[in-house]
DNA sequence: TGTACATCAGTGAACGCGCGTTCACTGATGTAC
DNA sequence: TGTACATCAGTGAACGCGCGTTCACTGATGTAC
């Protein structure tokens, strides 16, 4: 048997395939900083020692979720943009399908977006990848807009923006401009910004009556900024 | 003595000092979720049963931690805004002070701003008070300023965003209107949304050259998203 | 001003728990001749 | 097809650590008469 199909190599796969779940459901549950390959051991029915066969140590575990919920979100987004041609309504088709991800997976929006876990930092090499998929995704509608910046926005951004980010090497590739860019990143930050606050449930008591028309106003509003009809 | 000014007294207060100073240091070194009442008493030379002298569990210490930085961050904003009468540049004061203090304290901002602590709900009825101290400063802003939504802006807002937040009762005191509102959350999210993207360093290796230059450009489109010159 | 009593701060041992990680080991599954 | 060997999965005990919280206690500081 070929070491690609053997016995041995599928246990393996479906193996590393249950504690990726279960470390989720933990993540869920718990969130990041409790994530623990003991309690992980445990829910599996095997020894504490065991899990170290498939995971290399906690952190290169974390690393993994990370990875994996860069993965489901950039999924959803490419799903949801597929029947969208239209440039002019992929930014709101991007920002729809983050909170719709977000709101059905807490934790993992607080992983990849909420504040970083403490002691713990990413090996970008094993990160990037993943995690910049949705931000290409961005880039690519923004480049494929015709940006037609408020004449009232466009003089606000003067030189100030133009030193951001040229130095990902994304960016040049795409040959999109200072002020698309910067008015870009400017609604997107709006976007996470609200997203945030509903997710995490950040006004307290003084919840909104309707989230969801809420977030549509803001996707209006993010759409205005770069000069495009988002609906 | 009077209990007020005896020995005791003046030593408890000085004791309760030094942990809400030793957990703050802790804080912004290990994070929220490694706060210990154990290392607490450690730097404090003392056994660790002492502590339960002054804190009465773990999560009672962090509700005082998060007014805290609730209280550190409303002072600033407060102390900022003192030499400034014009209301059109109170949403750029409190902005930026919003940054300054972030960047200096970043554990608080995670605290009060980023993913909340799993396994932690705050007690509201302790932390209210101070955590709606900026967002009074705000929306006192907004309420003082002729918000004079841009014409563009206004139809997107529509009657979606008329049901958010007008169950707060600081909203009907302050007979701010439903467009006024929306528009003014939508800008705040701007701003802490670009604020949290560089706290966290979240765009990884694709640094900003120059931070600050660019969210003076998110100030002023966030500006302009409620009509004003927030210069 | 002096004494009897109450209050408080801090001690140190203990309970019971959880964690990450290592290590020598057994038994089963694969591989090479 | 059968046997000898190598590889792998999983065991269970152990190391050393940290945590929150309780409890009976000593000694000092305050209070009331």
């Amino acid at each position: 048997m070929s070491p690609e199909t053997g016995v041995r190599a599928a246990n393996r796969a479906r193996m590393e395939e249950r504690i990726l779940r279960l470390a989720g459901q933990h993540l869920a549950r718990d969130g990041a900083a409790a994530l623990s390959l003991r309690a992980i051991a445990r829910d599996l029915g095997v020894a504490s020692s065991a899990v170290y066969r498939y995971v290399d140590s906690r952190d290169e575990l974390l690393t993994r979720l990370i990875v994996a919920a860069y993965d489901s979100l950039g999924d959803a987004v490419d799903a949801a943009l597929a029947g969208v041609d239209d440039p002019a309504h992929q930014f709101g088709t991007i920002a729809r399908t983050l909170r719709t991800w977000a709101l059905a997976h807490p934790e993992q929006y607080a992983l990849i977006y909420g504040s970083p876990v403490p002691g713990y930092a990413a090996p970008s090499d094993r990160t990037n990848p993943a995690g910049t998929r949705i931000t290409t995704r961005l880039l690519q509608a923004l480049v494929a807009l015709p940006v037609r910046a408020a004449p009232a926005v466009a003089p606000l951004v003067g030189t100030g923006g133009i030193g951001a980010l040229l130095d990902d090497a994304r960016v040049e590739a795409l040959g999109i401009g200072a002020l698309e860019l910067t008015l870009g990143l400017a609604a997107w930050d709006m976007v996470r910004g609200a997203l945030t606050s509903e997710v995490f449930g950040q006004y307290g008591a003084a919840a909104f009556s309707d989230p969801a028309a809420h977030f549509e106003v803001i996707v209006a509003l993010a759409g205005a900024l770069v000069g495009i009809d988002a609906g």
